[in-house]
DNA sequence: AACTATTCTGCAATCGAATGCACGGATCGA
DNA sequence: TCGATCCGTGCATTCGATTGCAGAATAGTT
């Protein structure tokens, strides 16, 4: 059956590659007797009740019988609307985003939707040609969790074209653009309150890069947390450059070499990785995790709940804010979107191993350093 | 839901009509002053020979000034290629796909091509739809890292269609779809000789699903190891279904009930979770790991490298792996396979703190075999 | 029975780019 | 100078599904 349609169409096709046998509406609506027009008509749900019942079953039997898909290429381009939504990650290699991505599509796919990852790795200048590949594609909205300031314009120009955008994971100020994010401040207060609940009174941070909404709020939650009791972290020039394990293991050390951890007692790491490199030179300098040291992370990534020790940390619910993200740019892609929508998750503590009170030592010995 | 976004897309189509502003080749060429079959032509690498230099450049010239995009989905239509090659991937958040994922797009990329990835967890009937889903979105060809043997009709009807597939992470034996796999057996392997020359003799695995050819080549690859030796893996009964921590946990708790592991110095685990989980099973019981028990894990899982103890694993290049097969994939739709391509690439032994020599004690219950 | 209202379905145009074909013009050789 | 060859470009069709419009068929009304 599939043979005949094929023949039935022209010679032409057998010609090129066919690498796929295609049934077309021409196809389904030959077998059934009736216009494609009509069998369009008897497969969209949204048209069906033009159609007298008796023919769409008919076509529907048909069109079930030989297997048709509808080309969704060719629905694209008459309908100009690709039901895809880009999404922009900013590395497959971290494991955060996984649930991310699992909550985008989760929310997508049942709605005919599918998501196109593309990946653009922090400082590499990959958004704006990913974004020209996502605009040739014509996909019908963005999902962007990649946002740094250096994108400001980049996606400022996005949105004034007219595509419908989404930020998640990240944000950046003064856009007026949709966002479904983390409350970072919080996240950042709750690690300082569970901090000081502890005891301790001098902590620093370990930052994650400035240019980054999300990291500055981790700070400034930080800060209210602190300042609640009274306190404020102890300042420092060292930045970081990526978040991961090296950079954390890179600042600690100097931090150490420097002196300015002289009677720290605990360290506040903006992500779990930079947590874990600071365990590692902590280790190095001779000092031990929690108990010279306290240590906090950010982001619950997997596995370190099995890190030695299990690595405190502050948890975002990451399926969830790809689920929002994911209505949110549906919504917007359907012209519901009133004004930019703020949508805003919220994270908890998650308090292990490595945080404790700090050691009585601490407190005098704090010059001894 | 479905209803809600239905409702809202009838109220509101005429208001958000025109999202994107197009600009079409037809733009392009009145700026230009030609056709735009001309405009076609000056912007397609292969027919730009045809053109005029001159009249060449002031179309690219007016195209660039425009920021026109040649319309993917009208290109796809009339080329019969989407430039999209699906991806199947068991679980977004299993970190170790990353990798994979990022070689795929890394290969895909420079060629003009996008994967489009989609979920696909064990066990969950997805692949069907899946697949359904990406035929109809026409995408050029498939690669597919979920295969299990339940899927072999499946996959047999898929490449019978004449869709180009690679499989890749996982196979299926009996099936001729090229294949794009790490040598597992020489990973089970590797791991059974790093124990046997540590000293340990009575051994056993965690198994991951029998069903999965991958696992299945790991303990054939086990028992190579042991054989050199004149070893053999204790047998024992217990199975898993999904390869995480909680399994490896509770099948670690049963063998020590049951008294399987009476005398075992070393075990086996066929990815890095069950190993984890078989630490913590142990770590319950009041055993030690590696002090009691060595335990090997597979993968080299992002992490792994700092729990403690650190563990012992088999590293794939997951990154090599995923590039390979984007390249097989790429030649398969542009038909240059050769036959079914069976491409391997080889693990490496990572040997941890999770591995050790037998305790002395040990020694004197192996005779017991 | 005549006529209008209502279904139902076919027709043909459209979405935007790609491409076989053909024509007008330039180049070249004799 | 004339005809043969190329070259470069325009024309028109095609890819497959969708949809406004209109005509045919049926139902409903007086």
């Amino acid at each position: 059956m599939i043979g005949e349609g094929a023949d039935a169409r022209d010679g032409i096709r057998t010609a090129l590659r066919s690498p796929v046998s295609l049934i077309t509406a021409k196809d389904v609506a030959r077998e059934a007797g009736v216009h494609p027009s009509t069998v369009s008509r008897s497969l969209d749900p949204e048209q069906m009740a033009r159609v007298k019942t008796e023919t769409r079953l008919r076509v529907q039997e048909a069109a079930g019988r030989l297997g048709y898909r509808p080309d969704l290429t060719a629905s694209s381009l008459r309908r100009q609307r690709t039901m895809t939504i880009g999404v922009l990650i900013p590395s497959f290699g971290n494991p955060i985003y996984g649930d991310l991505i699992h909550g985008i599509n989760a929310e997508l796919e049942p709605h005919g939707y599918q998501g196109l990852m593309i990946e653009t790795p922090d400082g590499s200048d990959r958004l704006s040609p990913a974004l020209e590949t996502l605009r040739g594609r014509r996909v019908d909205g963005i999902i962007c969790a990649t946002s740094r300031s250096e994108d400001r314009q980049v996606l400022r120009d996005l949105v004034d074209s007219g595509m419908p955008v989404v930020l998640t994971l990240r944000w950046l100020a003064g856009l007026a653009i949709a966002r479904v994010v983390n409350d970072d401040r919080l996240g950042g207060f709750l690690a300082g309150q569970h901090l000081v609940s502890l005891g301790h009174r001098r902590m620093l941070e370990i930052p994650g890069s400035e240019d980054i909404e999300t990291f500055a709020d981790r700070s400034r939650g930080f800060r209210d947390g602190l300042a609640a009791a009274a306190l404020t972290p102890i300042r420092h020039g060292e930045r970081t450059t990526t978040p991961d394990v090296s950079e954390g293991r890179r600042v600690m050390a100097n931090l150490l070499a420097s002196g300015v951890m002289d009677g720290v007692t605990a360290v506040f790491a903006q992500n779990d990785l930079l947590g874990i490199g600071a365990i590692e030179a902590l280790r190095s300098a001779g000092l031990q995790c929690p108990e010279d040291v306290s240590v906090m992370g950010f982001n619950d990534s997997p596995l370190v709940d099995h890190l030695d020790p299990a690595l405190s940390t502050i948890a975002m619910p990451m399926v969830e804010m790809g689920m929002r993200a994911g209505r949110e740019i549906l919504r917007a892609v359907n012209g519901q979107d009133t004004e930019h929508d703020v949508v805003t998750v919220r994270p908890t503590l998650v308090p292990r191993a490595s945080t404790s009170a700090p050691a009585q030592a601490a407190r005098p010995a704090a010059p001894a350093d």
